[in-house]
DNA sequence: GTAGTCATGTAAGAGGTTACATGATTAG
DNA sequence: CTAATCATGTAACCTCTTACATGACTAC
């Protein structure tokens, strides 16, 4: 039920509409969870109807109305539970870790390819992570800053540092990926020069003799 | 549809039955891949209705009967389609890098126990992930044997080198988790130095003052 | 007027978790 | 005889993805 929760805990820095909050979890560079509204609109309606966000409909122009959400008491505290509750470990799933695997049923084409779609992705992702740091040291962030506005000025080192360590986590396993990717590619040219071949080169070729 | 390719590489090595399947996709240490025997068994029906596997009924015992699955060529082109397939890259969710960046409603005690929670899973697995590495260099791995068993000698150091390389970029995401768990668990230890407060504390214990 | 943004939904289906359920065989 | 292992399923439920759907507001 990681969704909720990533949803209260950015009503503690503001109350939303949905939409808002959409922004905020289906931008390419999704903060920490991303989600598509498909998924944020209903888990909204449960909260309220659950009782950890409040409501205020407003009137927007003539006919339309929008839906604000507060996280109150009640919300609040089951933020605090989750965050205090251990979350158990299970195996995770990559499918590129099960497709580098079995690479001898592709080409060596195709092996290169998605490692450098790999390399490309992570190189990207990193440059981002980097950036949001940045912003979040330089208080760019204006969520970020609404936020520390509501809470006294005693916590906001814990908050930023939080923060911080958060897209950490991700520089960190984004330079991990870089450098699989990396050793991936010198495996598959040591391998193609000295003339190893791939199972899949056949497959590739239906039409070849 | 990530399974299926699962099921159909470990068939490329011999003929199986859903339960053997189970016993390497369900394990603790789970090879690249884990699934219940719940969404195994299905899965190996799904995929004899589509042609990709042939079944031998075997007899077990006097009464009992046992279901033995290979790879056909139908499966083999398919496994290799997907092997040569890009697959493309989304954000990804991790609900412990969301914990952690709101860690301050949380306590120093709890988001001090989750980091180690972390540091622990992430050591352990780094052992095992090393500990297959070594028994894949030593063909201590009785499926890599038959595998390697059933093709030619040229492409045996290709099957190793993509076996090994898959299991490498574990181990540097774990020592890359665990890097991040030590560097959360030191910034923790700054800030409760310093005395700063955080949010959970107060409701860690409703009945203090 | 019209394009872009604001705003909020529903529905079908895939994939995964947990629990329920059953029964034969084998080793002690 | 009894416990462990072999063997194979189903069902309910949750999460996430993708697509379908609608309409008001605002700036040009």
């Amino acid at each position: 039920m990681s969704l909720r929760h990533a949803l209260l805990a950015t009503l503690t820095a503001q109350p939303m509409t949905g939409y808002e909050l959409v922004k905020y979890f289906d931008g390419s560079v999704a903060y920490v969870w991303s989600a598509p509204h498909s998924q944020i609109y209903p888990e909204l309606r449960r909260m309220e109807r659950d009782g950890l966000v409040t409501v205020e409909v407003v009137p927007r122009g003539e006919r339309a109305e929008k839906r604000v959400y507060s996280i109150n008491e009640a919300g609040l505290a089951e933020l605090q539970r989750w965050e205090q509750a251990p979350i158990p470990y299970q195996s995770d799933r990559d499918p590129y870790r099960l497709k580098v695997a079995h690479f001898e049923q592709s080409t060596y084409e195709a092996a290169r390819s998605q490692l450098e779609a790999h390399l490309h992705h992570f190189t990207r992702a990193l440059r981002e992570w980097e950036q949001i740091l940045a912003d979040i040291d330089a208080r760019r962030v204006s969520l970020l800053r609404r936020r520390l506005g509501q809470r006294p000025e005693e916590e906001h080192e814990a908050i930023i540092a939080f923060r911080k360590l958060a897209f950490r986590g991700e520089v960190l396993k984004a330079r991990a990926e870089i450098a699989w990717a990396e050793e991936g590619l010198a495996v598959l040219d040591e391998l193609q020069a000295k003339g190893v071949p791939l199972r899949g080169e056949e497959f590739a070729k239906p039409a070849g003799h």
